[in-house]
RNA sequence: GGGGGGAUGCCUGAGUGGUUAAAAGGGGCGGACUGUAAAUCCGUUGGCUAUGCCUACGUAGGUUCAAAUCCUACUCCCCCCA
């Protein structure tokens, strides 16, 4: 393991941010001369990102904490050609304007972890957010085989862990895919161009894609440039992150409320809870160290703190603290939050009889009556913490409570407020 | 361009005329146990105004009392040969 001097790569390192990197000293020797522009990409096929996104969002906020600068790249260009690897669906290509529209929400995430400077002043040092379709959607096919085309080598490429795998499973891949990953060591060449671009970070799939442009880029412009990669980040019992009922776990409170964003955390499986404090908090490591010596039981105060801390970072301490309140209300006094997700009702509609079933559905709790009456079967369904054993009940005035509302619970976490409007 | 194989529910994958809303596993969800954890066990997993009705086995037609299952055309994918 090499001793790393620079602040960048050592934060990186004990935070548990770096899986590879192509060459560990001279870039630990370039980071010490002075600040280093490093990139992620990021696609650009929702308005929003999720936790699944983290983790690099994180390592950006890391290189401008220690001084250096961090651009995010939106894949304009490449969403606009569609990921191949879902060819099951068929999806209708995004046009420019879906994918500007949703740049527009990426950004608005990105601000929140970023602080965004003007990309035209080489020496103004703030982030900068590129997207690759301002050069991409402009190459010109024989030009781009004749300059770039003739540095990559097929046969090295066949040899990339990613498509070594599709090969070997006799799974379809497409020259378009193929040709992926050549626009993708592109974009670091032209980064490299456009920013003084030195370093990619992604993930631990993208290593191959990395190093192709760190190779173009070596050819091409006889510029040194380096590849670092994170480890692909899984829960201890092995599920992908960021999926909690089947649904993402988005970054912006338009698409998730904070209350639910901090449950996501606090959920947070024992064997992790070390693990995310170090990645997607900024407590010092000698608390961290601390907080992670806690043992069964106590860990749940830890968790408390881990979502707590992450929670603040995405929405800010206001909406962190009043989560955990929130939650300590609902969970440890059995009391009700007025503050818990709530969905507002026309009061109309209560006084002439809301069925309970609709209401679940109303509320997001079930994805259809049918789902819903299940879960009253199955005795998951309560109405102001009473277990609901009959389907056909009806929602009426006399079920509100002093605060006039009603609390729709499903199953132990999952609780609503109906608020008669 | 020639020959062969395939497309099934969230995913993998059985099913080759009626008993199939479709085996099995995974995943999801709920329950029990706990600590709002993991592991384990149990239940559940198309929709509806519900002893019935509708939608569904790549797309469009056809045969049949009856089709995921048979026929025709189309689309897409895989393999072998060129």
């Amino acid at each position: 393991m090499t001793q790393f001097k620079s602040e960048l790569l050592i934060t990186l390192e004990e935070r548990g941010f770096i899986k590879q990197i192509s060459k560990p000293e001279a870039l630990d020797a370039r980071a010490l001369e002075g600040p280093i522009t490093g990139y992620i990409g990021f696609d650009g096929t929702a308005n929003s990102l999720h936790v699944g996104n983290l983790t690099m969002i994180m390592v950006l906020r890391i290189m401008q904490k220690t001084g250096h600068r961090p651009i995010a790249l939106m894949g304009g260009g490449t969403s606009m050609v569609g990921d191949p690897s879902f060819k099951s669906t068929d999806r209708p290509m995004l046009t420019l304007d879906d994918i500007n529209q949703n740049l527009v929400g990426i950004k608005s995430i990105f601000a929140q972890f970023l602080e965004f400077g003007n990309p035209d002043d080489k020496n103004d040092p703030k982030a900068i957010m590129a997207n690759n379709a301002d050069w991409l959607c402009e190459l010109n096919y024989m030009e781009f085989l004749r300059d770039y085309g003739v540095h990559f080598s097929v046969n090295r490429m066949l040899s990339f862990e990613g498509v070594k795998n599709r090969m070997d499973r006799d799974q379809h891949l497409s020259f378009l895919e193929f040709n992926y990953m050549i626009l993708q060591g592109y974009d670091f060449l032209e980064l490299n161009r456009r920013y003084g671009c030195d370093l990619q970070i992604g993930g631990s799939d993208q290593w191959g894609n990395i190093l192709n442009g760190v190779e173009l880029t070596r050819r091409v412009d006889g510029k040194e440039v380096f590849a670092l990669t994170t480890p692909l980040l899984e829960t201890a019992s092995g599920q992908k992150m960021g999926k909690s009922e089947g649904n993402a776990v988005w970054l912006n409170e338009e698409n998730l409320p904070a209350y639910d964003y901090w449950q996501y955390w606090r959920n947070t499986e024992d064997a992790d809870v070390g693990k995310f404090l170090r990645m997607f908090t900024e407590l010092s490591i000698t608390e961290i160290e601390k907080l992670e010596k806690a043992q069964g039981a106590e860990l749940n105060d830890v968790k408390k703190i881990l979502a707590t801390e992450v929670t603040k970072m995405a929405r800010g301490e206001i909406a962190a603290l009043k989560a955990a309140e929130t939650a300590r209300i609902t969970f440890e006094t059995g009391g009700l939050s007025a503050d818990l997700p709530s969905i507002e009702i026309e009061k109309s509609e209560i006084e002439s009889g809301l069925g309970i079933l609709t209401a679940l559905v109303k509320a997001g709790l079930a994805s259809s009556n049918g789902e819903a009456r299940r879960h009253i079967k199955g005795g998951a369904v309560r109405l102001n913490d009473q277990i609901v054993k009959d389907e056909r009940l009806t929602l009426m005035l006399e079920h509100l409570n002093e605060q006039q509302v009603v609390k729709l619970s499903i199953g132990k976490k999952k609780h609503m407020l109906i608020k008669p409007v």
